[in-house]
DNA sequence: GCTTGACATGCAAATAATTCTCAAATACAT
DNA sequence: ATGTATTTGAGAATTATTTGCATGTCAAGC
C-alpha cells in the first residue's frame, strides 16, 4: 500500500543533519542549520519533513513538557532527561524497565504507549546555580532573574529618581513625571522586582546603581 | 518568608470548580465553566490562577504530550494515562514503582523530578474505531477522519465533476474549471484525501456519493 | 477615615510554536 | 521526454499562552 518515501534533497539533508549531531535539536535550530547549507529552505519544510521522518519510523518526535517538540535520530524506544532550565535533553537509561500497569486500573484504556521522563538540572546549569548563590550575584547575565527590559512608563519613572538627588514620594513622582499617581505605584512595583529601585524609608523610593545602569 | 496565598473570589472559584469536577480539564475548558457563574472574567486570570495555585502546590499542572497544558486537582504525585484520540487524561497505577535511574547514566543531571505517562484509546474512542472499521463508516461525525472544508479552487473541480457523467482527467477538468493544469493535481489530492473523490481508472477521476453531499 | 502599597483583575495586544494555503518546482514511473 | 503526484517556499492563519497597562480591592498605618 504505501509508497516508498520520496527523498528529495531538503529531506535528505534534514535527515542527515540530524544524525549527525547526535542531539536532540527542535525544529527551527535544525532550520538554521540547514539554511546555511541550503539557504532558500522554508521553516514549513524542516516540520514537515520532521513529521513525515517520524510518521515514517526513520527518526523520533520527543514531545517533552509542554515546550518546544524536539526530534531524535533514533527510532529505538529509550527514556530521556530534559534541564529545567536550558530545556537540553539527553538519554538516559534505567536501571530495570517501568513495570506494566495493573489491570485492573487501567480505565478501560487499551494502551499503546509509554513515555518517561526525567527532569532536573544539567552539569552546566548546576555549576551556574551554584556559584551564583555562593556569589550571591544577581547579574543580567543571568536569563532567569533578569526579566529585561523596561516599558515606556517605568523608564519615565526610573529617569525621574535618577534626577532627584533623594529619595522621592509617590505625589512628587507622579507631578515630575505627569502620570496619575495610581499608575505610579504598579510601575514602582514593577521597577523594585526588576532590582532597579529600592525603598530606603517607607513610602520612600530610590534609584539603585541597576537602575541607573538600566536607564544607560 | 512566603505570605499566605489570598484568596480572591475568582481563586476561589477556579479551585472550587477544579476540585469539583474530577477531571483533568484544560484551562479554556475551566474558563468556559467558571465563565456561567461569573461571566466577566478573563481566560488571563484563569490562567494566571491556575499557575499559582500550582506553584502554591494546591493542584498540579499536567504538561502531556505536547498538547494543551491540563490541571489535576489533586497535587499528589501519580500517574496518567491520555487518549491519542480526544486527548482526555485519566490516572493510572503502576503495578510497582519504577526503577531509579542507573548512577552513571544520569549523564551527569541532578534530578528532581520524573514523569510517566501512557497513551492509548480511551474506552469511548476504542468503541467508536470498532464500530467505524466493522461498518466501514467514514462519516462527517468522526474527527480525525473528515479534515473538513473545501477551499474555493477545490469546490470548483468537485463541481466540474460532479457535472460529468463519467471520469475525467486532469485537462478536462483543467478546460472545465478554467484553473491551471498544474493547479488541478494538487486539488484532486487534497479532495482524494478528504474521501471526496476517487479515481476509477489511473489518471481519470469521479466525485464520490460523500464528495456530492459535501458540495451540498 | 483617608492614604498607601501589595496584589488582582479585565481587556487587548503580543508572542511562540506550529500548521495551513496555494502557486510553482521537482521527482519518478513510464 | 512526459504526465502525474508529491513537495516546496513564502506568507498568512491558528492555537495556546503570556504580557502590559489601567483599574480595582483590601488590609495596615498614619
Amino acid at each position: 500500500m504505501d509508497k516508498l518515501l520520496r527523498m528529495t534533497h531538503q529531506r535528505e539533508l534534514i535527515l542527515d543533519e540530524l544524525r549527525r549531531g547526535k542531539t536532540h535539536p527542535t525544529a527551527d535550530e535544525l532550520y538554521e542549520r540547514i539554511k546555511k547549507k541550503l539557504p532558500r529552505v522554508s521553516l514549513a519544510t524542516v516540520y514537515r519533513n520532521l513529521e513525515i521522518l517520524s510518521a515514517a519510523g526513520l527518526i523520533k518526535k520527543l514531545e517533552i513538557s509542554g515546550r518546544q517538540k524536539r526530534f531524535d535520530w533514533d527510532p529505538e524506544n529509550h527514556d530521556h532527561v530534559y534541564c529545567i532550565q536550558c530545556q537540553r535533553v539527553d538519554n538516559i537509561t534505567l536501571a530495570a524497565p517501568v513495570p506494566q500497569v495493573e489491570a485492573t486500573h487501567t480505565q478501560g484504556y487499551r494502551i499503546t504507549g509509554r513515555r518517561v521522563e526525567f527532569s532536573g538540572l544539567c552539569p552546566n546549569c548546576a555549576r551556574q546555580q551554584e556559584n551564583h548563590q555562593s556569589k550571591g550575584e544577581h547579574s543580567m547575565s543571568c536569563p532567569s532573574c533578569s526579566a529585561g527590559k523596561l516599558s515606556d512608563n517605568q523608564r519615565q519613572v526610573l529617569q525621574a529618581l535618577a534626577n532627584s538627588s533623594e529619595a522621592c514620594g509617590s505625589k512628587e513622582l507622579a507631578a515630575a513625571t505627569g502620570l496619575e499617581a495610581k499608575q505610579i505605584s504598579c510601575q514602582i512595583t514593577a521597577l523594585k522586582n526588576k532590582g532597579y529601585v529600592d525603598s530606603p524609608v517607607r513610602c520612600k523610593y530610590a534609584i539603585t546603581d541597576q537602575g541607573k545602569q538600566a536607564l544607560g
